[in-house]
RNA sequence: GGUCCUGUGGCCGAGUGGCUAGGCUCAGCUCUGCAAAAGCUGCUACAGCGGUUCGAAUCCGCUCGGGACCUCCA
């Protein structure tokens, strides 16, 4: 382990030293997807985030379980357990059944990932697949007697948990103050306090997502299916637990309640949340419309949009701002990413043909630990990035024959720029010149052969053209003080 | 209304009480047949007003602006 990683815990709202439960083991827990529509670029960035921190454990050395659910049933519009359910409506307005809307969109999502280049989960339970555990932790919250049922619905007695419990801990929240922000309860309302939620809801006849339970049909509500499915296989107690800033008020706040009261103990030791990624200043979300899809983004297909940008080019940027900040989505940042990334995949190329020397003229060691201090801040990435152009810019002059290095610190330089580069901010090159199509670099090698002859007679014009139509179909040609070479770059 | 976050140079974004990340853009230079790439140099900063301090963009207060959560959303 290099030196101590810190992270900042939401319940405390500080930086703490990364102790794990168990010596060597991480148990991480990361709210998944809801299945009812496609993830937007707002979803993508949390997993990024959480996929950078999970590549940065493992690359400390842990042994990292890595958790991350797939909501496919239990989530109702509106969280005042009344709206309608996400699946259903979604199911009739694409006319198929609720589970073909969530195979639906479960493959669109694990597409996505793939394109963003994600490290899938350890697990990836789903909520379908775990009702019989959350009945059970139900049929233990009543009998622990912080929850009760009317009609058929479960509910979990939010003011009778605060008696012995902070409640709103974790936005750092008074129960009077939660209260006095929630709506009175009306006359038909089943609920005993105002902040009362449902754990398990009473199916309606129509619905065909159900399943039986003690308190006859239903099915689950949405925060159990975490509490449930965390616990099975990270334990009662785990190291960290993760989500988009937007989960904190209600969602994780109710999971640490339903835990606990379930479990006699928290759930988590340390909360991470991810700030929102926001378009012209305001948050991105489905609801406000102002998505965009990793699709259109990749295209370019959307109004906001000039042109498309690469997922590598997309996951750069993102890593360019820490987590916890929000990050504001505009043409000319994505075009700076996409820029600056295309040079530090270049120097990570130039670096595996870099002549040594026997001494250096840059402390690669210093820059070594630059790298580790930068991610063990609570994952700086941003810093991170910093050093790794400090690299590139060594590659490059040493390149450039105005600097050296020696045999060992190119070794390891290259073990730093690939480790951080490639293993930690999960980024992948996306241009190449060693295509694996024989013929294409066959053919290349008798042009820039043709094009030597072309120069030596001082045809510049015609050279030319050969570059410039070259370069048309994404085949770059540089002329180099030691000859001609090409490499094919990513097309749009 | 309540709970918070935030306002950095042309753009995006880090950051610590004093030593001014980084990327992109722009200008100049080196290299080059020209490009490209690369390197070097330069250019505009810390919303405003007070206060604490030897010293603050960094701490405190106020003003103005932006945003989030409290209602589903990663």
């Amino acid at each position: 382990m290099q030196n101590q990683l810190v992270i900042y815990n939401t319940l405390t709202r500080t930086k703490e030293k990364f102790e794990p439960l168990n010596k060597g083991l991480v148990g991480l827990y990361v709210c998944g997807p809801t299945v009812y529509s496609d993830v937007h670029l707002g979803n993508c960035r949390t997993f990024i985030s959480f996929d950078l921190i999970y590549r940065y454990l493992l690359l400390l050395g842990f042994k990292v379980r890595y958790v991350r659910n797939i909501t496919d049933a239990g989530h109702l519009e509106g969280d005042r357990d009344e709206g309608e359910d996400k699946f259903a409506k979604k199911a009739k307005l694409e006319q198929l059944e609720p589970m073909e809307i969530v195979q639906k969109y479960t493959l669109g999502f694990h597409d996505v990932m793939r394109e963003f280049n994600n490290l899938p989960p350890s697990i990836e339970p789903t909520a379908t697949g775990h009702i019989c555990e959350q009945i059970e932790m139900v049929k233990k919250i009543i009998s622990n007697g912080y929850a009760y049922e009317v009609n058929g619905t479960v509910y979990f007695d939010v003011e009778k948990y605060n008696k012995e419990f902070p409640y709103g801990q974790l936005t750092n929240r008074q129960l009077e103050d939660l209260i006095a922000n929630t709506r009175e309860l009306s006359g038909q309302d089943e609920k005993h306090g105002r902040l009362d939620f449902a754990l398990w809801i009473k199916a309606k006849p129509e619905q065909i997502m159900r399943w039986p339970s003690p308190w006859g049909w239903g099915f689950p509500g949405w925060h159990i299916e975490c509490s449930a499915m965390s616990s099975k296989y990270l334990g009662d107690t785990f190291d960290i637990h993760g989500g988009g800033m937007d989960l904190q008020a209600t969602h994780h706040t109710n999971e640490i309640a339903q835990s606990q009261a379930c479990n006699h103990k928290a759930p988590v030791k340390y909360w991470m949340h991810t700030n929102m990624l926001t378009v012209n200043g305001v948050r991105m979300s489905k609801t406000a419309g102002n998505g965009f899809l990793p699709g259109e983004l990749f295209t370019g297909n959307h109004p906001l949009l000039e042109k498309g940008y690469s997922p590598m080019a997309v996951r750069f940027f993102m890593m360019q701002t820490h987590y916890r900040s929000t990050l504001d989505f505009s043409n000319d940042a994505l075009q700076a990413s996409e820029k600056g990334y295309a040079r530090l995949a270049a120097a990570v190329k130039t670096a595996e043909n870099l002549k040594t020397s026997a001494t250096s003229t840059s402390n690669i060691q210093e820059l070594e630990k630059n790298c580790f201090d930068a991610m063990n801040d609570d994952f700086n990435a941003p810093i991170l990035v910093s050093h790794l152009f400090e690299g590139a810019r060594i590659i490059n002059s040493v390149n450039d024959g105005k600097e050296t290095i020696s045999e060992a610190d190119l070794v390891l330089l290259k073990k730093l720029m690939h480790d951080f580069v490639f293993d930690v901010l999960g980024l992948k090159s996306e241009i190449s010149n060693t295509s694996s199509d024989n013929a294409l670099q066959g053919v290349m090698e008798i042009i820039l052969e043709i094009r030597k002859e072309i120069k030596s007679k001082k045809d510049f014009a015609a050279s030319d053209k050969l570059r410039d139509n070259l370069n048309k179909i994404n085949i770059t040609i540089k002329d180099t003080k030691d000859g001609a070479v090409w490499s094919l770059t990513a097309g749009e």
